[in-house]
DNA sequence: CGCCAGGCTGTGC
DNA sequence: GCACAGCATGGC
């Protein structure tokens, strides 16, 4: 490891394994995460994080530690019937992921489950992306532009979504996409969903978790069955659901919207590579 | 065999 | 605007 970091409210396996970052896999302690075209490693010891494969300040925005959580949660915890996810998740950061490859990892998860989505995304990967010298066989996201082969494209497991990747693909810029984040939230989710395979719930996950637009609330079956539990009059559709959100949690509903998605997972034992199992299912095997 | 998974698109009303 | 079917794939 090459830095240290002192964190508070700060939990590093909560943020990794709660569906925001696919192309990562803990092993003997130590994450490696895959962002774009770089590899990291991470390990927590209390407050301490240490790090190596990027520098401190691309690991803090990486993880969204220099956001003001604490206040935001303090906030949400204010909220009775928010108290209990927020308590046990207490430290699970949104990150801010790159936006090519979050926008690319959520037109794969559209109806399917987060084994399938990383195990898609890591031969998306090795199929499109070039070998990270040093990475020990692990690859780079493919570049924008990169994903021009439907038939390799099918051959990753992401069925009908292939078509859309190939057509977002074909469509998106680097360029495009970094002026779509510099937009105001509402027009940068309407400039999203130009993109084929990419609707309310995709571009709010790219809104959130690349970015950093923490109003955004994604509404998924997980997310829909938390609110419908907690606040049943608030309404059944997705669209009244995430009006509910926004009015309730206004700028913190993206924290919110993790916390009631993680927590929802976690009391039905369903987490990414299913807890003992991380490697065996998760993304990032070389 | 069935049902489900971080939904989206096209169609019909 | 709304509801609803179809969609590929793999795990259980």
């Amino acid at each position: 490891m090459h830095g240290t970091i002192e964190t508070t409210c700060f939990d590093l396996d909560l943020t990794l394994a709660s569906g925001q970052v696919f192309r990562c896999r803990k092993e003997g302690g130590s994450w490696t995460v895959c962002s774009r075209d770089r590899l990291i490693r991470l390990r927590q010891d209390g407050p301490r994080l240490e790090f190596s494969g990027a520098g401190e300040a691309f690991v803090r925005r990486f993880l969204g530690l220099d956001d003001d959580t604490a206040d935001a949660l303090e906030r949400l915890e204010r909220i009775p019937r928010l108290r209990p996810a927020i308590r046990a998740c207490r430290g699970l950061r949104i990150v801010r992921h790159d936006p090519w490859e979050c926008l690319v990892s959520f037109i794969c998860s559209t109806r399917s489950n987060i084994p399938k989505i990383a195990r898609s995304l890591d031969l998306l990967a090795r199929r499109f992306g070039r070998p990270i010298s040093g990475g020990g066989g692990v690859c780079a996201f493919p570049e924008p532009g990169s994903l021009d082969d439907l038939d390799l494209l099918r051959s990753t497991g992401v069925g009908y979504r292939a078509e859309y990747l190939f057509e977002t693909n074909r469509l998106c810029t680097e360029e495009r996409l970094a002026a779509i984040g510099r937009l105001p939230y509402e027009q940068a989710r309407e400039a999203l969903k130009e993109f084929p395979g990419v609707g309310d719930k995709v571009a709010d996950c790219v809104c959130l978790f690349a970015f950093g637009f923490r109003e955004a609330f994604p509404v998924d079956v997980w997310v829909r069955r938390a609110m419908l539990a907690l606040y049943p009059r608030s309404g059944t559709r997705e669209s009244e659901i995430r009006r509910a959100a926004l009015r309730l949690f206004g700028p913190d509903a993206g924290y919110a919207g993790q916390y009631l998605f993680h927590h929802r997972r976690l009391c039905e034992g369903k987490t990414l590579g299913e807890g003992k199992a991380l490697g065996r299912g998760a993304a990032l095997s070389a």
